[in-house]
DNA sequence: TTTAAAATATGATATTTGTCATGTTTTATT
DNA sequence: AATAAAACATGACAAATATCATATTTTAAA
């Protein structure tokens, strides 16, 4: 089992933030775990007790609505942390966790971190930097979600996914999610997801290689207002 | 002027967290400040260089959409800090803040306070639940803004607003707003917003004295889905 | 108080988006 | 390879919401 404090993912997380001493003690501890495609990490409801740091893969953060629909609040990638709000508060998530693809992850038990971040003052503020930059992430989402059509949203889900996820070798973007993934993301109808797409496709925007997608003019989808 | 270790308001808030030693030194730099009705207390895109303590009054949170409309993401009333994330982060603010009524805050600049929040774990504690709070919160609105009609979603506004900020002596919303200001919170447009509470009106879920709105029938409100 | 401006209200209509139906393609399984 | 299941696609129509026009009421200012 890998050493967290040889880890090369903790450099992209709050976990840099950690003495080395702090890391031995939580490698020690810690739970390595592969999840497969399409696997519940949490529930929503759940009462995490600790945190995930994502070695590989992809995972979604959704929540149910009332008519029956999952919003894509949020997807963690690579080098990111889940879960932490649990760290900070004692309810349970509001929020599911489905991985994309098959993912490798490191759980790290609640009762074994929380102690540093009373402690290490350098680690909570690390953790506070990120909480306030999906605060802020989440502001514009709102927004976004309030006074876009389906067509502008889903051309920056787009431009969103190419540009923080990157691309495959053959250029298709490099997170593969299925047409109903798109409309939970942009919070539409599947159909209408669809419907946007090949209307993309037909204006050369796009093209698609069976449910993979290819940005062929990132500037026009950026430009669509 | 006031002094912070006396002052009731911290109570409310992360400031609690602070010594008193701590205090009395934010006490002698702070600035207590009156903002009138409509003022703005800062713009979206410019540096903070410090947190707002709200004594009294209310404000709204808004960011400028590519189409005109200002959406508003976020109420801060009484007890609450507004312009935590400047102390976190060296990014200006996303959102604009107007002052819904005459307001009385104190301002702390964030030189002064920086220091306490690397030092005083106690107090990034409670900065960090506040955030992980309001993260919670707006993975909710997302939710609601991409699932919900405008119906529900005004309905809920007006339950939201009576809960959390109460009613006058004569039972009308103690916060109030206009009917562009509905609009924006919920997203829509003004007429549509204006509509909706026109037919909850007439369906006797609420009634109005001039721009004031009394809740008539809050379980009907809560149980519109 | 009178007047002007802003906010509220409502109708008519256009646009956007959702829903249902149905067919086609892709993917997974035997 | 054959089959079933899932995902994708598209048309037709319905519902929700936006926009434009225009009153009416309320508020602010002269």
């Amino acid at each position: 089992m890998g050493k967290c404090e040889q880890c090369i993912i903790k450099q992209f997380n709050s976990l840099k933030a950690l003495t080395t001493d702090e890391l031995v003690r939580i490698s020690s501890c810690k739970t390595s775990m592969t999840i497969k495609k399409g696997d519940v990490i949490f529930e929503e409801g759940e009462t995490l007790n600790g945190v995930y740091c994502v070695k590989d893969g992809i995972c979604k953060l959704s929540k149910l609505s009332a008519n029956g629909k999952d919003q894509i609040v949020k997807m963690v990638v690579k080098g990111q942390l889940l879960g932490q709000r649990s760290l900070i508060s004692d309810e349970s998530s509001n929020l599911q966790a489905v991985a994309l693809n098959d993912m490798e992850v490191c759980f790290i038990p609640k009762s074994e971190i929380i102690g540093d971040l009373q402690k290490n003052s350098k680690f909570s503020f690390e953790v506070l930097k990120e909480m306030a930059h999906d605060l802020k992430e989440a502001d514009d989402v709102i927004v976004n979600m309030a006074q876009k059509s389906v067509r502008q949203r889903l051309a920056e889900a787009l431009v969103y996914i190419h540009d923080s996820f990157g691309v495959n070798p053959d250029g298709t973007l490099s997170v593969l999610l299925s047409r109903e993934d798109f409309a939970n993301i942009v919070g539409t109808a599947t159909e209408s997801a669809i419907r946007v797409l090949s209307q993309f496709k037909k204006e050369g925007l796009i093209s698609t290689i069976g449910k993979q997608i290819k940005i062929e003019d990132l500037d026009a989808l950026k430009r669509i207002e």
